[in-house]
Order: C-alpha cells, then structure tokens, then sequence
DNA sequence: CTGGTTTATGAACACCGTTCGGTGAACACC
DNA sequence: GGTGTTCACCGAACGGTGTTCATAAACCAG
C-alpha cells in the first residue's frame, strides 16, 4: 500500500512535471512568435488570430496561457527590458564613471535605434506596460537598469568629484530622459531631419558633463 | 438674358458659398468633437462610429469629409501642435538668450504634462502623424518651432557667448530631446517614482548649461 | 472500463475601419 | 412649372479585431 502510493507517487510526478513541460514550451513558443511579429511590424500588427495560426492553434487557446492580449505584451516587455540590459552590463563595467557614461548612453540608443519595434513596445505603447518593470516588483530589472545609470553619479560623488548635495538620482533621470528624447524623437519624427543620433549622443554626454562650450555668463560681452 | 446670367452666377455663387460654409462648418464640428474625444479618452479610444455618434451622422458620412481616421488623426496633430506653439512663444520672446531657455524648456514641458493625450497624438503614437509636421510642408509648423529653440544658441553664438564653432542647430535637438524625454518618460512610465518634472527641467537645463555641478576631471581626486 | 480533469476548439458577441449602392432633397436649366 | 442632374447622406455589408463560453476530445486515476 505504502509502496504502491510512492509509485503511484513518483509515476503522478513524472507525468505532471511532462504536463507541466509541454505546457511552459507551449507558453514559450508562443512568446516566441509573438515576438518575431513584434519585432517584424511592430506591436499594432500583432492579433491574436494571426499569432493563434502562426502556432497553429486556435485562438481560444491562447487564453489558456495568457490572460489577454496585453499580458502577452507585458510579458514581451519585460524580455525587452533584459535584452536592453544586456546591452548595457558591457559598458557599466567601465571603472571610470567619466568613461562609462558615455558607454552607457551610447548602448543605450544603440539599442533604441536598432530594435525599435522592441523599444517602442516598452517605453512609447502603454503606460501600463511600463509598469510591469517598475510599480509591480520592488526590484524588478526597471529599478536596476536605472540604477546603472544612478551609479555613475555616485561613483563621481563618492570620489570627491562632485559638488557635495548633488543628488545621483536626479542626474541619472536627467541622462535618461536625454537618451530616452534622442531615441525617441528618431524613432518618431523620421520626418525631422537632424543630426545622426550618434552625434547627438556624444553632444548631449558631453554638454551635460562640461556644460555649453565656452558659455560666457556675461549679459553684454563687448 | 446677360442680365439673367449675372443674376443665375450671383445665386450659383450665394448657394456655393453656404454650401461650403456649411461643408466647412461640419468639418469643423467633426474635427471639434474628436479633439474633446482624443483629449478625455485618448486617441485609442477614438473611432469613427463613436465618433459619428457625437456629431449626430452616420459613419459613412465622415469619410466625406475625412479620407480615413489617420486624416483626422493628422489634422488633430496639426492643431495640437499649434497650441504647444502658443504656450512656447511667451517664452521665445524673452530677451537674454540664457533666460529664455529655461523658460522654453519650462513651457514645453509643462503643456506635455498638462496636454498628455495631445501630446502622446503628436510625438508618441505614429512616424506617420509628424510627418505632416515636418516632413510634408518645408516651413510648416515642425521646423518654425523648432527654430525657435535653435535661435537661442543662434543667439548666444552671435553674442560671442559659445565658442565659434559650436552648432546650434545639434544644440537645439539636444534640448529638444532633453525635453521631450522628460515628458515621455512621466506619460509612459508612470509607474517608475522619479523626481518631479519641473524639478528635472531645472536639472536639465542647469547641466546642459553649466556642466556637473563642481566636476573635478581627475581620476584620482586624492 | 468508468469517471473526472485537463486541453483544445468552433461558434458566437460586440466591436472596429472602410466601401458601396441607393435614396431623397436641393439645385440648374428649359 | 416641369425635368434632369448633382450631391449629401445613409443602411448594409465586408473583413478584420479581442474575447468568451459551451462543447468535445484527450488523457489519466482508480
């Protein structure tokens, strides 16, 4: 009896953890199309019909795996997100924060530039989806990207090298939101001719760092 | 029978005026009610059947008056972005070039974050929509605003203020990026607790301008 | 073999943008 | 005044969307 139950047991076991296999492969592989359509014709073009055929299912099962729609989305969000952050653990390996801020915004907008379907799907869709990467978890991949960007400026401050009362935080959203609007502004207004997005970059990096080139305060310079 | 001609072309010409008066009239009321609608409820949420509810016509009737959503979508960007025109003028008009940036930098986001549907319509939901913006018309609206940002370093440049050489036009679409991430990053990433925009406006507008607050360069500070 | 649980689905619902053929009223001409 | 024409308008339809639910099939435990 009591041996019958350990196989009946292991036997449960083993047919439950296949289940459980086939049914996560599943979960994946239809994250997986989804996001080859993502990242093919953007977010809008993704339908759970096209998405259903192309793993050919029907549509209702797609919502034995995912709630709606939108739970597919986060969830390709948060893969997003690490694929950024993959990008950026290279240059956040940089000693000198003076050198890896630079690193860090030019991996940054690299990766804007050449997955923009994927970006697009993170920071411009939905103001929910962002969500899933900062207000849900506590220590989520959204927090700790940024707290690469956050450590440049207490590297800077703990050396010495920077005014005392500086805040690392506010730095470091400020760099964001100038990567974010370089990235951003490509990806939208194509039609808007500026300079190449690299340029930019190496600008914004360096304005924010020496300030305007030569800036006299004074009112009348004659 | 000349007599009778004139007579005949007046009337024509009285009738065809109120008929494109009226024409005009529902195209402006169409054009009205979308813009509350994508105002309360985003442009997502704005179809062309609800949408021909609220103006009291069927559906069909819209596409007499507009090719197809995206044509209304285009014609509210245009309007929207003569508002965020008119918000940024009082400030354009400041004398001192580094007065007037901060209070550029200052308008532009406050009506981002005041006008957040508006906003998402003109520069976060379609490369096509600010095209008809920059793009389409060579001294259009796009370009016209955003000389405004340049004439700043224009002018700071031709006061002998910046070091010769210096590109105000790449200096601009640093600001602009700088500015528009900050609204970006506060519409879409709601859920991250950064610090308040107005705040980062300052922030942003102080470095790019002075550099990291008491930035030493050496390495080593010790 | 039986009964119950899990998995998959077809059909339906309520929307969406857009098109097209027809209708009726206002107009132009004789 | 009668007649022909133009044109705004609309009902209905087409093909698409996300989502739900009852039904059926597969599977496995007892």
């Amino acid at each position: 009896m009591a041996v019958l139950s350990v196989k009946a047991y292991s036997v449960n076991m083993g047919i439950a953890e296949r289940k459980e296999r086939q049914r996560a492969e599943l979960r994946e592989q239809i994250l997986r199309t989804a996001r080859g359509m993502v990242m093919r014709e953007g977010f809008a073009a993704l339908s759970m019909r096209k998405l259903a055929d192309a793993v050919e299912y029907a549509p209702a099962t797609l919502y034995l795996h995912f709630e709606n729609r939108e739970a597919i989305a986060k969830e390709l969000c948060v893969r997003g997100f690490q694929d950024l952050l993959a990008v950026l653990e290279p240059a956040a390996q940089v000693e000198d924060p003076l050198e890896r801020l630079p690193q860090l915004a030019k991996a940054y907008v690299r990766f804007g530039l050449e997955n923009p379907e994927t970006y697009r799907l993170i920071f411009m869709e939905d103001a929910k989806l962002s969500t899933a990467l900062f207000a849900d978890n506590p220590e989520g991949p959204g927090p700790r990207s940024f707290g690469v960007l956050v450590q440049v400026f207490v590297d800077l401050l703990e050396a010495g090298r920077l005014e005392e009362g500086t805040r690392p935080d506010q730095l470091a959203e400020v760099l964001w939101a100038g990567v974010h609007g370089i990235v951003a502004l490509k990806l939208t207004c194509s039609g808007f001719p500026g300079s190449p997005a690299e340029e930019l970059t190496q600008v914004l990096v360096s304005t924010l760092v020496k300030g305007l080139p030569g800036l006299k305060a004074e009112t009348k310079a004659r």
